[in-house]
DNA sequence: AATACAATATATAATTTTTTAATATATTGA
DNA sequence: TCAATATATTAAAAAATTATATATTGTATT
């Protein structure tokens, strides 16, 4: 089967997709935002760092990751963009910046959190 | 610091937060989901796929991808249940089944392809 | 039914990349 | 000098990539 068979057939909607140059760019783009979320200490490090800012400490013990392994991959999420730090003291605080990665974040949470109630009083 | 002091200190979200074992579990499964779309050339046939159904030839050209390669990546998608798949004769073509999957995708979507106008007539 | 071809899937193997994890060391600030 | 964090190193393991070959299933033809 050849392109222009598939682009004759308006059955398909492939005469209207937009073209393919364009979508495997934005689909490098993409995967490599994925890439970096594909990782479950990662994508843990995000979800709480989706709630406001943390010092690396704090995500030590929250995350439950030894310390160079929880900078490795801290150090991660810095190179490709994600979150930005602030030091405090001897602390060093890690926030989100990424809208994608928001974005991204928000659905996995709507999909895979499913909401609990709270423990009545 | 402590576990304890995190969560006595009320100045942080921390004690509010869905404890931690749930969460990783639900880090695995948002990951592993993350990791089948992580690749270009799979995010880009999920991208084509989430606009109807195609069969492989059909992919092989839209995608551009040699047809071992191809079925290789498909038969990803189909062991992590992200498709299904229907035989008409000699051809198979295959579906997008995955809810989660599709919410994704809609996001990037979004995020990663900017509307442009329809070329005018 | 026997043959041949088309579409797809699977297997194999070689190579290269990535990941992981552990340990050590460096940097910066109190 | 100690506490908090980052970086470097390295060994080991796991994954991805690509090419090639072969198997399976269905259709068409004789």
């Amino acid at each position: 089967m050849t392109v222009e068979t598939i682009l004759r057939d308006t059955t398909t909607q492939a005469a209207q997709l937009p073209d393919v140059t364009k979508m495997q760019a934005a689909a490098i783009q993409a995967s490599a935002l994925l890439k970096v979320l594909s990782h479950p200490d990662r994508l843990l490090l995000l979800c709480q760092l989706s709630q406001g800012e943390y010092c690396v400490s704090e995500l030590e013990v929250l995350i439950g990751l030894g310390q160079p392994s929880l900078s490795q991959q801290l150090g991660v999420l810095r190179q490709e963009g994600l979150v930005e730090t602030r030091r405090a003291g001897k602390q060093i605080y890690y926030k989100i910046i990424s809208d994608d990665a928001m974005a991204v974040l928000q659905v996995l949470y709507q999909r895979f959190c499913p909401d609990e109630e709270g423990v009545p009083a």
